[in-house]
DNA sequence: CCTAATCCTACCAAGATAGTAGGATTAGGT
DNA sequence: ACCTAATCCTACTATCTTGGTAGGATTAGG
């Protein structure tokens, strides 16, 4: 049942975009993503072009470029980015409601295995469908400032 | 988020042997097993061989053997034979609770990702945790029989 | 003692995963 | 104009996982 590292590696990037927008930094290198998540550079460069390309996130070029929301993060959900990076969200795929394919067992109206498994892409899309990245900013900015920790990519924290 | 194909087959063949318990007939060889899910023989040998040596399923060799329940499929779950066989249900291991692992990332503590995964990690194990085989055996044969269709197992059905 | 069943080890091809390498392009700053 | 710093883009690779297959050893009923 596993999300890739490819996948959580999006959804961080995301969320700490969204954190640095909420704090006033809107756009953020992917250097700085990279060395803040322990992610590899080379890695996340791949990854945030595929965010871009699929419309989340726009991006500057050269000197002082970086990248930077093209949706807003209140309408992207976690299930929308799971789905593009990792494929359905359903266990097995005769249980897919988005990318219904037929399994190979014999009898699927009665297969009690199926019922079982669109309960569990149910209750796993009514979760992640749900919730977006913005909220999912909101909660760890929440977190953050209850225990009074530093604030990241706050600015002149780490420049000049 | 998928169960494999393994897993899946695992699945499919204890809740067939459970239909074909209840139907009065406790054992099966791989041979029908396989028959009926379209699953390849040698691979579900395999399968089944570690149901065996998990302590779920036993085994009488030579002519006329199969496999049958060890352990009462009433005490069975689905989740722990998808963990059996596909690992932790949590969908990034630092959000599992029976295989916990820390993540990547710098601050676990405040970490908002880590606390949706932990909520759809439970969402998964409530249902996963919480059905057996026997519940799924039980709806399966609700629904055969609520459509009058034809039970599979029967005795003298295919023998003789 | 033949046959039919499980047991067991080893192997394998294809695809996914998690990156890496190296350059092309673009845009500030001086 | 030019240097530098950033993204863009293609291609490659090593390792692991997946979904099997092959071939025999062992066991037990008739």
């Amino acid at each position: 049942m596993k999300v890739s590292k490819r996948g959580e590696y999006a959804l961080r990037s995301l969320i700490n975009l969204g954190i640095a927008q909420e704090l006033g930094c809107p756009m953020l290198q992917i250097r700085e993503l990279a060395k803040r998540e322990n992610i590899p550079v080379k890695f996340l460069e791949a990854i945030l072009l595929e965010l871009n390309r699929a419309g989340y996130l726009a991006s500057k070029r050269g000197r002082g470029g970086g990248y930077y929301f093209k949706k807003p993060m209140r309408q992207i959900t976690i299930g929308e980015i799971v789905r593009l990076i990792d494929g359905p969200l359903a266990p097995i795929s005769c249980a897919s409601v988005t990318a219904y394919k037929p399994c190979s067992c014999p009898d699927e109206a009665h297969c009690g295995l199926r019922i079982l498994m669109v309960d569990v892409r149910n209750a796993i899309a009514e979760i992640l469908d749900h919730y977006t990245v913005a909220d999912t900013v909101e909660v760890t900015l929440r977190k953050l400032r209850r225990d009074k920790a530093p604030l990241p990519f706050v600015k002149g924290g780490k420049r000049k």
